[in-house]
DNA sequence: TTATCATATCGCAATATTACGATATATATT
DNA sequence: AATATATATCGTAATATTGCGATATGATAA
């Protein structure tokens, strides 16, 4: 036990559910929102923005980067991050696909 | 650590990271398609369908309750779940709110 | 009342996640 | 070359999650 049965669920629900699970913390949200706000590429302003430890920053970064709503890249000694457009807006569609959805009940409630 | 510092993150991420958490389950997605797909309530359906123990199922019932995005009411012996419509909308409009933000990069990536 | 379903809760073991200090790596500056 | 700066990775402790058997609860049926 302990570990999710994803063999008992469908490629689909698997990957939603993995995409919603990393975003499903606070931190990677904050940061998600300060590479929108800033628009540009930032580094590590999110150690100081966020007052979390740089381990924990980068490992957070990882996770986003796994997933590919961020990618980064080399710019002389700091690495730049921003949001994957492509990957952001297929994961909203996806997103959406399931929340669209009629969810009207028939019988009770 | 290892306890989430919800305390240095804004209300508005919080809530919206627990909600996302919750969703982030293939199991806890499944069971929402399998609720959608019935439209009526169902109760210990799931338990076959899902291939889950009953503990296991009623333990993320009691998740997805939690958050709101399900109800359910007794019905005689059983218990019927159903979609909160409102919840369900209200959540998707603050996802949406999120990710319709403008990510274009400036400088670089 | 007793038996039988349907669901919830408890307790626990296995595993995953979060956070951080320490250290490694890689580039830039002196 | 030596130093400084930015980021990544490792190792680890604290805590959370997942899943399940066992048991409790609560309603219906016999």
């Amino acid at each position: 036990m302990g570990i999710t049965r994803t063999e008992i669920y469908s490629a689909e629900h698997n990957k939603l559910g993995s995409m919603l699970k990393i975003l499903g913390h606070p931190a990677r949200i904050a940061i998600l929102q300060y590479i929108i706000d800033q628009k540009t590429c930032i580094c590590n302003d999110l150690v100081e923005e966020l007052g979390l430890a740089q381990a924990t920053i980068s490992q957070h970064l990882k996770e986003l980067k796994n997933i590919g709503v961020i990618q980064g890249t080399i710019e002389g000694k700091s690495v730049c991050y921003c949001i994957d457009e492509k990957i952001w807006k297929e994961f909203q569609k996806q997103f959406n696909l399931f929340f669209d959805q009629d969810v009207c009940a028939r019988k009770c409630c």
